[in-house]
DNA sequence: CTGTATCCGTGGTGATACTG
DNA sequence: CAGTATCACCACGGATACAG
């Protein structure tokens, strides 16, 4: 998905879905909306970016600072599309210098629960996971 | 409150003193298998499979059909990912012509449950979040 | 301090053709 | 039927320099 960058086209809206209100497995794949917001969840500093503002609110660098490894580039574009989505706030402080503080919306602290137990369940199974790909590897070596 | 396995806050001690939810936030990005596990849900097709694999299991040319859009090459990449974390099995008939049957594994199908639990999150906000880029989208076209 | 602009490598994804 | 092989596109992400 990603969207938003001056260096690419704009992004293509999101076209609203079948009114499904059923079983919400079924919906991944039949409902847009699921599948994007599932890229938003796998993308690569997004998460990250949410877990540290769900600890309290920070300043750019701060953020920048505690998100090991992520780059001014990456973490700009990451909060511009939190931002956009409506999971993180952002308050320009017209100081010199600038202060920006972001935060976690209501409705990004609501994504908190669901993403907890995705990652509760691979820590819970990660063991698991890793001696499957070890087997498989193994497996197919030969 | 929950309790977690010790090792999980090994290297960064960021905050002491966590209930087991946040530390398992925390884990996000600590813990390099849920940012791993994290992309493979976020990944175009894995999801859509696995959830068609919930229902019942099926063979491959069913599959596909199954999986609206999908391409014989991203299914088969998709289902060899899958086999490979062990959340998909992959039973093989040699007839003529051949059989390939493939079904969730009990660790595929445990996954499920956060799995919805998320998707579950998306349908329940997709009103909000779409709002929300609309918004964002109209302050930002100036 | 908080960004943008530019360049570029890597990898995920798709289209098509071929095979056992 | 169930794949592989090959080619190509372009978005993701990183490095670096520049700007307000």
């Amino acid at each position: 998905m990603e969207m938003i960058d001056p260096d690419l086209q704009e992004g293509t809206g999101t076209s609203a879905g079948n009114t499904g209100v059923t079983a919400a497995i079924e919906a991944i794949g039949a409902c847009p909306a699921v599948t994007d917001m599932m890229s938003r969840v796998g993308d690569k500093w997004s998460m990250q970016v949410v877990t540290k503002l769900g600890e309290q609110p920070r300043r750019f660098n701060e953020l920048r600072r505690a998100v090991d490894g992520i780059s001014q580039r990456m973490l700009t574009r990451t909060l511009r599309n939190l931002e956009r989505d409506g999971l993180v706030s952002r308050k320009v402080t017209p100081s010199v210098p600038p202060r920006v503080d972001y935060a976690l919306t209501p409705l990004g602290h609501s994504l908190w629960e669901p993403v907890t137990m995705l990652s509760r369940w691979v820590i819970d199974n990660r063991i698991e996971i890793e001696s499957a790909r070890a087997e498989y590897d193994a497996r197919e070596q030969v």
